[in-house]
DNA sequence: AACAAGAACAACCGCTGCAAC
DNA sequence: GGTTGCAGCGGTTGTTCTTGT
């Protein structure tokens, strides 16, 4: 049943395309037009698929085509149509003369959504996120913290950081609360992943019934019983429930030389707390908690759509296109949450 | 100069919607 | 109404180029 796909046809040439067979191919087009794709590479006498054929003309050799780089207008025009369609780049490309849908789409995946990360701007949702501002800051303030030069070692020797900026403090106890706080939401799971690899579970670490964090001194219990852990130590701080197994790192993965985790040098997430400032630190954290979870993708709104761009038809042919709407989270993203199972993080995904 | 890592880009793959039969 | 063929779309992968060490 079904028919196969044009691109099983045996024998057929995949990969870059030689000056050779544009040629061919933009010659044939000329003086035929290209009728049918799928019969046009024979007739062209090319040894290629139609849907190739396709693609290389409408993406490159088709005469109407604008090269070069992207104008700022031309990228603030796709941010503002990503925000009203998503990623519906063939729509996005008809308000683009010269551009086509494949290029928008690599330039938005290599540029523009880089650029409003480091803005702190969601890609998706187009909203603004404190947490994603930080996150995307993080080496520069992980490496402001270690502007000393030396190895992070006991986060509870407070005055080893004099040159840690209030702010770095700040933010790391921000990023450390979006972890946590999310974390949080699982249920304890086992404590090593596929791959053999030891895990760090910090819902297992700190016990399911601690309350989210809130203030600096649990934030300090979270740093002391990673420090325990990674030394292997299995020492139960008081209040705090013993985690469950060991875990002893390779003899260069302690701490105090440099800490890592499957090739991540975890000790630089570690909190940095001068007590000079933990009350503003700790009245900063309360006021900017956890932000509220903001939808993978806005809801689509047909009032936004701006009628400069887009004629009524065009609004309610994207309206329809999009379907279904914007999902408010994935499924997924809440199952992983949720899910016990599903829910296993190593500091890779975490530092991801 | 050699190598590695990351970025950028071109092309492919699989799926979907639509029209013809 | 079901099947088939086709074009188009969006996600992903593979290759090439650039930059840093």
């Amino acid at each position: 049943m079904g028919r196969s796909p044009c691109c099983d046809e045996r024998g057929v040439k995949k990969g870059p395309w030689t000056q050779e067979e544009d040629e061919k191919l933009i010659d044939y087009i000329k003086n035929n037009g290209h009728g049918s794709w799928r019969h046009l590479p024979r007739s062209a006498g090319l040894n290629r698929c139609g849907k190739s054929c396709r693609l290389r003309w409408t993406n490159y050799l088709r005469p109407d085509i604008k090269r070069g780089k992207f104008t700022e207008e031309e990228e603030a025009l796709i941010i503002h149509l990503h925000s009203m369609l998503g990623n519906k780049w063939s729509l996005i490309s008809t308000k683009l003369p010269g551009r086509t849908d494949n290029e928008i789409k690599n330039y938005w995946n290599t540029h523009l959504k880089k650029k409003l990360l480091l803005m702190g701007i969601d890609p998706v949702t187009h909203r603004r996120r404190p947490d994603l501002e930080l996150l995307t800051n993080l080496p520069n303030l992980i490496s402001s913290s270690n502007s000393t030069g030396r190895v992070l070692t006991n986060s509870w020797d407070i005055n080893a950081f004099q040159l840690q900026s209030d702010v770095v403090q700040l933010a790391q106890v921000q990023i450390m609360q979006s972890l946590l706080h999310a974390l949080m939401a699982s249920s304890p799971s086992s404590s090593s992943n596929s791959n053999g690899h030891p895990h760090l579970n910090l819902n297992t670490l700190l016990g399911s019934s601690l309350a989210p964090l809130r203030n600096v001194n649990n934030i300090l219990e979270v740093n002391r019983q990673l420090e325990a852990f990674l030394n292997g130590s299995t020492a139960p701080v008081a209040g705090i429930p013993q985690m469950a197994g060991n875990y002893d790192p390779p003899q260069d993965q302690k701490v105090g030389s440099e800490t890592k985790i499957d090739g991540i040098n975890v000790g630089k997430l570690q909190v940095m707390l001068n007590p000079n400032t933990i009350h503003e630190i700790n009245a900063a954290a309360e006021a900017t908690s956890v932000p509220s979870l903001v939808p993978a993708s806005p809801e689509i709104d047909t009032t936004l759509f701006d009628h400069h761009f887009f004629s009524s038809n065009e609004i309610s042919a994207a309206n329809s296109a999009i379907s279904p709407p914007f999902h408010p989270c994935p499924e997924s993203d809440a199952q992983r949450l949720t899910d016990p199972d599903a829910f296993d993080l190593g500091w890779e995904d975490i530092l991801e």
